[in-house]
DNA sequence: CCTATCTCAGAATAACTGAAATGC
DNA sequence: CGCATTTCAGTTTTTCTGAGATAG
C-alpha cells in the first residue's frame, strides 16, 4: 500500500506540465520564460544570479532564457548602479503585458485544476506539499 | 494569493526527483528503468507498447530503457506465443533482485517525505493529486 | 485495407560541467 | 587572495517526430 504518494505527486506535475505547456504556447511563453518573468515580478531588477536561484537552475542555463527574452524585448538589462559585476533585469512594458496574459491562462487552468477541493482543502494541500518539499531537502548525503 | 498549487506541486516534485535520482544511483538504476521495472512488475509480460502506456512515454523511448536493462540482464524479452508483433518482457532472477533493492531504498525515501504528516492526512494528500490530475486530463482543446 | 506493434534513425530540448573574465 | 557574478563553449541526457517493416 506504500509507494503510492510519491507516484501522485509525478503523475499530478506530469499532467500539470502538458497543460502549461500548451497553455503558455498559446501565450508565446515556455515554462522556463514563464518562471523566470513570475521570479522577476516577485524581485524587480533581480540579478541572473538571483533568477537562477529563484528558478532553481544553473547561472548557465538561465543566462540562455534571459537572452531569449532579452532578444524577444520582454526584459532589459542593464549594470547594477554600485556592483558594477552584476547585470540588472526589469520587466519592458511588453514583458509586462505578455505576463498579464500568461497569469489570464495559468490562474485559469490553476483554477481548473482545482475543480471540487473545497478551499480549506486546497491549503492543506500546499501545506502537506511544503513539508514534503522540506523533509526531502534535508541532505542525508552528508553536507555536514 | 493565486497560483499557489501548481508551484507547490513543481516545488515538491523537483526536490523528489533529485532525492529519487540520487538514492536510485546507489542501486545502479535511473528513474526511468525504476518507473519499468515497477511497471512490468505490475503487468508480467507486458510488451513495449504496454509499458510505454503504463510510464507515459512514447514507444520509441521505451525501448531506449527496455534495451539498456536488457543488456544489463535485468528482463528477458521474447516473442509473444499467439501474437507475433508483440514482444513480451518478463523480470530476471537478477532484475528482481535489484527492483527489491530498489523499493527498499524508494519506501525509506517516501517514509521520509512523509514524515510528520499524519496517516489520515496522506491519504487525502492522494486523493487530491489524484483529483488534480483528473481534472488537468479532461482534455480542453477541443478533442470531441 | 486498416490498425497496432516494434524498431531504426535523426533532431530538438533542456539541463548540465568546465573554464575564464571581471569586480567586490 | 577569496568569493560572487557573468558568460562562452562543449557535452550529456532525455524525449520527441518521422519512417518503415511486420503481423493481425
Amino acid at each position: 500500500m506504500d509507494r503510492q504518494a510519491g507516484y501522485h505527486v509525478k503523475r499530478a506535475q506530469h499532467a500539470l506540465r502538458l497543460s502549461m505547456d500548451r497553455a503558455l504556447r498559446d501565450v508565446g511563453l515556455t515554462m522556463a520564460q514563464y518562471a523566470l518573468l513570475r521570479a522577476l515580478e516577485n524581485q524587480p531588477d533581480a540579478s541572473n544570479a538571483d533568477l537562477s536561484r529563484a528558478c532553481f537552475v544553473t547561472p548557465q542555463t538561465m543566462i540562455q532564457t534571459l537572452r531569449g527574452l532579452e532578444t524577444a524585448g520582454l526584459v532589459s538589462r542593464r549594470r547594477h548602479a554600485s556592483d558594477r559585476r552584476v547585470m540588472t533585469t526589469t520587466l519592458t512594458a511588453s514583458g509586462c503585458a505578455q505576463l498579464s496574459a500568461a497569469h489570464r491562462v495559468v490562474d485559469a487552468l490553476e483554477s481548473r485544476m482545482l475543480t471540487g477541493i473545497p478551499e480549506g482543502d486546497q491549503q492543506q494541500l500546499v501545506s502537506m506539499l511544503e513539508a514534503i518539499t522540506a523533509n526531502l531537502a534535508e541532505d542525508p548525503s552528508g553536507a555536514t
